[in-house]
RNA sequence: GCAGGGGUGGCAGAGCUUGGCCAAAUGCGACGGGCUUAGGACCCGUUCCCUUAGCGGGUGCGAGAGUUCAAAUCUCUCCCCCUGCACCA
């Protein structure tokens, strides 16, 4: 409509492990999935068919096509693509060996999820129960433990305790001993095995729990030698089954030396605060505050103790400072990182990483997951300085919509670092590196959308002939299509028409996607854009919206609220559908899809219906004021929608297109509207800034309008501002207000003395009123402003000049004359008569004989209730 | 915890960039009235409190403090919610 070319593609991402996941899953009749595809409303033949991955894709691509076809979407399905066919792999293989050349693509240690028994990476989809393995890093602590030549591990969150720690707790199981290298360590039996994925350990010995405690071990911030205790809360398979002990901050390690105490355990310590809260220094131990704080004591239940201690290390983390020597006023954080890196620098601890999920994680085959530091994964450096420079300085130029949304970006950049490419197994293109490994699903996903410019043309070209030479002239315009033809064995007319229309589509490109991908997707795609093209054609705009929800919650399957597009159609509408996605929100929010919302949608389609077709019946006369009125509300209204179409805003396109139409439309006819060419004027402009949110709608209005040709190959209208009337608004929202003060003094009048008024006389006010407001307005000076008024008037002007004097500042213009007042409501007077229900008399306030008269003030005209 | 975005009336949701015209658009809901055999739809009105011939006053936009003649809007602190946090699409 706006006389551009448009090219709207679609593709299908079936790059990944999940898809296999599920085909597995039918394959085992798992009855879960088997209800969800028959809630789908998937024929059972096909679900029966979809224990093949490919299979279930290409089902799901054809049906998601039906539905967007039939949701009215333009999408050019000619140049639809999957991300597994061969073709796309070659173009992905070829995008990689630019990565590879620039540097980009290094190897790495990289902690996994990591099943001992498969001997493979377990992400979400290989686990029991389908949960993500949640991997922290944490830091281990050597305590060394006397009389012996090993030191025990002891993970921590909270190094920075260390200066308060006065004992060790291990717990009445089965320790080891164990080698790595020059060390010597001793932690849990399955701490050992979760350990020795990640550090080469030797086994050395066994040794029970109790034979530890009473031992002393070395603290290695201070030297100091302090005892082990049987720690009843420590468990075996957390961490390394040892525990740093520091009664002054932890309440389980406060609570535990106490029950030591009651249970007649000779316990020899003293709590030792590191830091504390400035303006509430606690003596003592702050565990024990903290715990009298969630009223717990020692013999209390550890949920009541896990409260305290949440509470804690909240409290201490946020306001605490550090007390002891060497970190004197630090923040937490702050010493954490600095602990850490003394303890590493001192070689009394190392980094290691732990499943912190709440509870164990399995893999599918049963086994226990465990952290693997592997140690050859392959990984795009989006941490490389020069690269980030590039996008940085790239992304300033780009359009962002929203806008706000652009600080997500600007981090999101700042925050990409290594990402792990390779993975073992699932659907997508090998590794060109290394060929045991596919390309991880987002990664092979970052330039796509350059393949739809070509995807057309090489529809029947053998993908083993898309080689480098190919893409490097296409994408990149390196060599002439005749050499290409030659090296390739693409015919020469396909090569140069690639080229083509790579260089007139992908210029200016816009992106949309969902809000939740500005942290990887997004600004990846920024990324190996910037990596792979030529300036020229780097990503020009990107918009993110939400998602949509179903009566304000999520679409979710334990909801049970999952509405299909297709379904959505069939039973609201296609362009009531279409409609309420974008009502009802901005982009960067969700969008609610209400019933109520959709049935309001349709009444006012319906509405608008109405006044096309009863258009014929009306007749055309001179322009009254109303239709002036009109006029102005319709350019004001095609100059905000065009301005909001521009920036996506399509909330107020939405509102405005359609609630204050109806509004507008509804004043208009009850103020007496009734002018034929006016409202086709306004209703066409309607009809036509319509059409991008509801097509049919639109193309079924603009035929009732009378037109034959499409309203979607119109022009866009545009405004004419100088119809925009912001006098005749005035003098309208003047009949408006002076009908709700009207409204008002009538409704007090009657619910106290139960009568309603005969006639209401409206009286405008004399016409030296508005100059002395405007003098007031002008000058802000009473004197000068009573002056001016006639003699006769002075005494009037100066009591209402004293009123006024107060607030001189805020006294504005009188925008009307005396006489625009009066003539606009006079001509208004049926109307008036009609919504007040009695005779309306409006007068001047010099030719009035009511007592009320002299109250007029300009944009409040005196209104009198006689009964 | 870190990063980004939010917290507005019974609900949803504008307004915040550029402080005043904001007791706060619009929609929904609720209540009252009209229309109707009745329901739906539709139309009119009310919907923070007090007060009232349309005035005026109070409280008020997560909490607290500050800047200002003036704050939903600017600054600071805190609380809460949403999203993401990497081999997972």
């Amino acid at each position: 409509m706006k006389g551009y070319n448009v090219l709207y593609p679609m593709g299908f991402h079936l790059t990944g492990i999940p898809i296999i996941a599920q085909a597995n899953k039918i394959k085992e009749n798992d009855p879960d999935i088997l209800e969800d595809f028959k809630s789908f409303g998937i024929p059972q033949e096909e679900i029966a068919k979809m224990g093949d991955p490919l299979y279930m894709g290409n089902y799901f691509a054809k049906s998601a096509r039906e539905s967007m076809r039939r949701a009215g979407y333009s999408i050019d399905w000619t140049r639809s693509l999957t991300s597994i066919e061969p073709s796309f792999s070659k173009m992905v293989e070829w995008q990689f060996g630019i990565l590879n050349r620039k540097g980009y693509l290094v190897q790495g240690k990289h902690p996994v999820g990591w099943c001992p028994k498969d001997q493979g990476a377990v992400g979400m989809h290989d686990t029991k129960g389908d949960v993500e393995p949640e991997i922290e890093k944490e830091t281990a602590i050597k305590f060394k433990v006397e009389g012996t030549d090993y030191s025990i591990l002891c993970a921590t969150f909270r190094p920075e305790t260390i200066e308060g720690v006065t004992n060790l707790f291990v717990g009445d199981f089965t320790y080891v001993t164990c080698r790595s290298g020059d060390e010597a360590y001793c932690m849990s039996a399955e701490g050992f095995e979760m350990l020795r994925h990640q550090i080469s350990l030797e086994k050395t010995g066994e040794i029970s729990g109790r034979e530890l405690q009473g031992r002393k071990c070395i603290n290695p911030a201070n030297g100091k030698a302090v005892p082990i205790y049987p720690g009843y809360f420590v468990k075996q398979d957390v961490g390394t089954g040892a525990v740093m002990s520091v009664p002054a901050h932890a309440p389980f390690d406060y609570v535990a030396l106490e029950r030591l105490r009651k249970s007649g355990y000779n316990v020899d310590v003293v709590p030792v605060s590191v830091l504390q809260i400035p303006g509430k220094e606690i003596a003592g131990a702050p565990a024990l505050a903290y715990l009298r704080a969630v009223n717990a004591d020692e013999n209390s239940s550890d949920e009541l103790i896990e409260q305290a201690t949440k509470l804690e290390y909240k409290e201490e983390s946020h306001m605490g400072k550090m007390t002891i020597k060497g970190y004197e006023g630090m923040n937490e954080p702050a010493a954490r990182d600095k602990a850490i890196n003394e303890l590493k620098s001192s070689n009394a601890a190392i980094e290691i990483y732990l499943l912190i999920n709440e509870k164990p994680v399995y893999c599918r085959c049963k086994t226990r997951v465990v952290v693997k530091l592997v140690d050859n994964q392959w990984f795009i450096n989006y941490g490389d300085e020069k690269w980030k420079g590039q996008v940085r300085e790239h992304l300033k130029e780009m359009r962002i919509f929203p806008e706000k949304s652009r600080s997500a970006f600007e981090s999101a950049v700042e925050w990409l670092n290594l990402r792990a490419v390779a993975r073992a197994q699932g659907l997508g293109t090998r590794f060109p590196l290394d060929n045991r490994f596919i390309i991880e699903s987002l990664s092979d996903s970052t330039i796509y959308m350059a393949f739809y410019t070509i995807r057309n043309l090489i529809a029947n070209v053998d993908p083993s002939k898309l080689k480098t030479e190919f893409f490097d002239y296409v994408y990149l315009g390196i060599g002439d299509p005749n050499g290409v033809s030659k090296a390739t064995g693409i015919d020469y007319e396909t090569v140069k028409k690639c080229r083509e229309s790579f260089s007139y589509w992908y210029k200016d490109t816009s992106r949309h996607s969902a809000l939740e991908l500005v942290f990887n997707h997004l600004t990846m795609h920024l990324f190996n854009h910037v990596a792979v093209f030529p300036r020229e054609n780097w990503p020009k705009q990107v918009v993110v919206n939400g998602m949509i929800l179903i009566e304000g919650e999520k679409m979710s399957k334990s909801l049970g609220n999952i509405i299909l597009l297709s379904d959505a159609i069939k039973r609201y509408g296609v362009d009531s559908e279409r409609f309420v996605a974008v009502a009802s929100t901005d982009l960067f929010n969700d969008s609610d899809f209400s019933e109520a919302a959709v049935n309001g949608i349709k009444e006012r389609f319906e509405y608008l219906n109405g006044v096309c077709e009863s258009l014929d019946a009306m007749g055309t006369s001179e322009l009254s004021q109303i239709d002036f009125w009109l006029y102005s509300k319709l350019n004001a209204k095609t100059d905000t929608v065009g301005r909001a179409m521009d920036i996506l805003d399509l909330r107020t396109v939405s509102t405005e297109l359609l609630y204050n139409t109806v509004i507008e439309l509804r004043r208009y006819s009850a103020r007496g509207g009734s002018n034929a060419m006016v409202m086709r004027d306004y209703i066409t402009n309607v009809v036509l800034m319509l059409q991008p949110i509801a097509p049919h709608l639109s193309e079924e209005l603009w035929h009732k309008l009378g037109n034959t040709s499409f309203s979607s190959t119109e022009s866009w209208p545009s405004p004419d501002l100088s119809m925009v009337n912001a006098k005749v608004e005035l003098q309208e929202g003047l009949i408006d207000s002076v009908i709700s003060d009207a409204k008002q003094v009538a409704q007090l009048m009657s619910k106290k003395q139960g009568k309603k008024p005969k006639s209401i006389t409206i009286i405008t006010p004399s016409p030296w009123k508005a100059d002395l407001m405007n003098s007031l307005a002008e000058h802000r000076d009473l004197g000068k402003a009573i002056e001016a008024v006639a003699k006769e008037n002075r005494a009037e002007a100066s009591k209402i000049a004293a009123g006024l004097a107060r607030k001189l500042n805020e006294v504005k213009r009188a925008e009307l004359s005396g006489d625009e007042e009066f003539s606009s409501l006079s001509s208004a007077q049926e109307y008036l008569s009609g919504i007040l229900g009695c005779d309306v008399i409006v007068e001047k306030e010099p030719e009035s004989k009511s007592q009320r008269a002299s109250r007029a003030m300009p944009l409040k005209p005196s209104i009198d209730l006689s009964y």
